[in-house]
DNA sequence: ATCCTCCAGGAAAACGCTTTCCTCTGGTGA
DNA sequence: TCACCAGAGGAAAGCGTTTTCCTGGAGGAT
């Protein structure tokens, strides 16, 4: 690999008026020398050492990210925002999937660290575990103490800057969908137990069952892993357990995905039989059939706007900006037939 | 921001012992300093700069994938399948989108270099242009002569090892899906006309129809991106020019879907009025209605095997795996009715 | 002709770490 | 008692840049 002290050779110069052409810096250089060096530089195809780089100048110039899974179209969406304002303001973004788990978000938050970024965005649920968060919020907290920028999207256990989706609300909206159309016996795909986004859009809901007179027991609740998958898995359990149901409100569209294949493949129809109602809108959302209704999130305005609360100045206290859920009316829902 | 310096100090030791006992170096310590540092790096919630020990040590560790999107499924199957193998052998990966821009692709090549990574993936489709070609092969050739590897998927205008999925292979059995089904007009939703694989997909499709004593002309080939709504535009304007189509292969799955829900909107029945054939097998193919048939590719496969042949050392000559397409039937096609 | 100013270019320090090489101590064997 | 050896710890030399500070020469002003 060719160094700058090659370049600088071939060319006859020093190392430093190379580093000055290359780089561009303010110091003025002869053109002879210059077209001397950028020569040498096309002879070597010389690149220059990013870590070098790195380590001399003081930046401090990329952010990172710490999602769940960058492959779900949810944190796909969010990540896109972010990517959006980053590359506006030339920053670098470095993008890191825990696959939900959060030892793993612990050794990410170190790695982050390690490469020096200017800023650190999580960007996903949060877990009920007291344990876990008190370690990362140490950990957040020594990197914000060195000048560190946090932000958050929908982390609420976590200090700093935050972009909070109105989880509760959207619950309370799929709720008001069906609840209001008239359904009694409605069942729900919740997501894993710990994560807080699960908590949170169930709370939602049983208030808008309350709202309506109406209770969510426990037994129409099953849990999932907010995949298709198992999505379906946790339909076949809800259907054999409580057959009379009439609508079922599945905590993101991937589960309600699952939950539309199993109602096909058992010969239900949607939407006469059973309603169904996701969480996200997500692309998919529109392509199956019937297509889905579903709670909405600026997914990318969210992510736009942590990057931007990111890469502003530190406030003198934590900014929480809430993100609006909406109800998108599509077919896979409607009033109970009486 | 802490530094090694600083941990040493407060242990009161040389910086030498604190970066053995941090990186566990082979080297022998005693408890009781080892304990020291190591209550000093707690208290001072040091971590070490990740610049600074790349460039102090002399390793290559990481691996650098250019992709042209992480959030399109195509992508994001083949990188599951790059992470595989690459967290297997303890290697980080820097995923780059080019985002289908090939200057994009150019500058990520240098900024992966700069990285001083171990070895450079691209996944992809080519794309039908000499001069880019030219200063992409120049720009690995330099990064070659210098002991990287280069390992590419799908891009045989590339030197080097590669996977090579049966884009023609996979454009026959579409191909034989349809014609072989009695399909006369049969129209074709293509991607890009500068992308290899558009051709060769395109290429495999018309040796079908040659079997077939059929052909393929011009107005029945339409071109869009490889996504979901340029493909429904395709579709609608191929739909106007050629009313009597009976089928409809669609170059991947995303303007597959799009085809669909055309023909929805326009109350053609899928596929006793209209069969329709998509290509790659994304995980949405089996949930649209009716499921989609389409050509399978071994996407996560042929990332494993991408980043095992870079992984491994250099080859005397270029090592080409070839990935075989199947057909994956399901509910969008069938027999013209006679 | 002399002095000063200005500027292009170079020497060298610094960035934060790893690692080689060296020193010094304490223990062992004759 | 002396010589030797082993092993723990430290000094210092890099790694490849950037950047500050300095030098020397050309040109202008007096």
């Amino acid at each position: 690999m060719a160094t700058l002290a090659d370049v600088a050779r071939r060319a006859g110069v020093s190392p430093a008026t190379a580093s000055r052409i290359i780089s561009g810096s303010t110091k003025l250089v002869t053109d002879e020398l210059r077209e001397r060096v950028l020569r040498a530089v096309d002879e070597l195809q010389y690149v220059p050492n990013a870590h070098a780089q790195f380590l001399a100048r003081a930046q401090r110039t990329a952010v990172g990210v710490i999602v769940h899974d960058v492959s779900d179209p949810y944190f796909a969406e969010i990540t896109r925002g972010l990517q959006q304002v980053a590359t506006a303001n030339g920053r670098l973004v470095i993008i890191c999937n825990s696959y939900r788990d959060p030892s793993r978000e612990l050794e990410y938050v170190e790695l982050l660290r390690a490469q020096q970024v200017a800023a650190i965005i999580l960007a996903g649920s949060g877990y009920h575990d007291p344990a876990f968060t008190k370690a990362l919020t140490g950990k957040l907290a020594a990197y914000t103490r060195t000048g560190g920028r946090v932000s958050v999207i929908g982390r609420h256990e976590l200090p700093g800057d935050a972009v909070m989706p109105a989880n509760a609300d959207g619950g309370h909206l799929a709720g008001v969908e069906v609840f209001g159309g008239g359904h009694r016996k409605v069942g729900v795909i919740a997501g894993p137990k710990v994560l807080t986004t699960t908590t949170d859009r169930l709370a939602g809901l049983r208030r808008a069952a309350k709202q309506y007179g109406r209770t969510l027991p426990p037994r129409r609740i099953v849990f999932a892993d907010f995949d298709r998958d198992s999505g379906a898995d946790a339909t076949r359990r809800l259907l054999d357990d409580a057959p009379d149901l009439t609508a079922i409100v599945a905590l993101n569209d991937s589960m309600a995905v699952g939950t539309l294949s199993v109602l096909r493949e058992r010969g239900i129809a949607v939407p006469s039989q059973m309603s169904v109602v996701g969480f996200d809108d997500m692309p998919i959302a529109r392509d199956v059939t019937p297509a889905l209704t579903t709670v909405r999130l600026p997914l990318t305005e969210m992510g736009a706007r942590a990057m931007t609360l990111a890469l502003e100045d530190r406030a003198r206290t934590p900014r929480v900006e809430p993100a609006a859920a909406t109800l998108v009316h599509r077919e896979s829902s409607a009033p109970l037939a009486t």
